[in-house]
DNA sequence: AACGGAACCTGAAAGC
DNA sequence: TGCTTTCAGGTTCCGT
């Protein structure tokens, strides 16, 4: 899915719905979303009479808190919560649904998901939740503890940049409009990277986040994902492969990292060994 | 231990 | 037109 603006996009929108209602009853649709050893009315019977205490988010995962016990969930590559009436009729590709009561209101609320990839794990306690690093919005991003987590890496820092728990939130669309707005090559070894250049990516990341969040806030309770038919790309980069560069018109190029695309601009990210021939240019000239 | 690649799913779009 | 291939914003497992 979605990645962290995604999430905490829904986030929001789950804590509107469900903090302070109680679960009359919850249908599971596909266990396939459940850890092995649940079944789907294992977590059915764990959620109905239980009232959402709190709704959170780390990195890409939520966490939905019961007056006892807690939810997690992922909502992979396409999942999506939304809220329905009760006599709405069932949705394609509806997983799970909570029936809820708050206050006077009844309504549910729907967890959508094509592609099965995402998570629905009832547990006090989920490892992968406590293994994520810091969350690259709410905790910020420290260039210091970037800059040392990259250097012990020997991987491209593209791909070091999707690593969880390294930052947790960065996914492939985020992670190659950072490195547009930084000017680095996605196939920099991540150890190559300077102090002043992870200065940068930081900054790149954190204009990335922002304007995709604002984007996400500004849609409303249904935020539609970019690969829907019909939606706009609203990112700089990520999917024009081929169309001209928005900062200097060179045709932007697709590479393949670990089995997923990049979009990087020849001219605005050169790879390294272009720039220090340059330099080498540059000071030859002037001395 | 750390890395690249395949697998897990479904649907839409592109290619033939 | 219809069949086949490719690709999609994530994570995890497997072999090297």
């Amino acid at each position: 899915m979605p990645e962290l603006p995604e999430v905490e996009h829904a986030r929001t929108w789950l804590a509107v719905w469900l903090r302070g209602a109680r679960v009359r009853e919850a249908l599971v649709f596909d266990a396939r979303l459940l850890d092995e050893g649940h079944t789907p009315d294992d977590v059915a019977r764990a959620l109905s009479g239980r009232t959402v205490t709190e709704v959170a988010r780390r990195g890409k995962w939520l966490r939905i808190t019961l007056d006892r016990g807690a939810i997690f969930s992922h909502l992979g590559m396409t999942g999506r919560w939304s809220r329905a009436e009760e006599d709405e009729p069932d949705l394609p590709h509806e997983r799970v649904r909570l029936r809820v009561s708050k206050g006077r209101d009844r309504y549910q609320v729907r967890y959508i998901d094509p592609r099965l990839f995402g998570r629905f794990v009832p547990a006090s306690e989920l490892p992968a939740w406590d293994a994520l690093g810091p969350d690259a919005l709410v905790d910020g991003i420290d260039p210091e503890r970037l800059f040392a987590g990259l250097s012990r890496r020997k991987i491209a820092v593209k791909v070091a940049l999707l690593d969880q728990e390294l930052l947790a939130g960065i996914g492939n669309i985020q992670a190659q409009e950072a490195l547009f707005f930084a000017k680095l090559d996605p196939e920099r070894p991540s150890t190559s990277l300077t102090r002043d250049e992870v200065g940068r990516l930081v900054l790149g990341l954190e204009r990335t986040l922002r304007r995709t969040l604002d984007l996400a806030i500004a849609a409303g309770p249904r935020l539609p994902y970019v690969e829907e038919k019909g939606t706009p790309n609203p990112f700089v980069v990520y999917g024009r492969a081929g169309s001209p560069c928005p900062e200097c018109g060179t045709i932007l190029e697709k590479l393949v990292q670990s089995a997923r695309s990049t979009v990087r601009c020849p001219r605005c990210q050169p790879p390294r060994h272009q720039m220090s021939t340059l330099g080498q240019a540059r000071s030859k000239r002037s001395s």
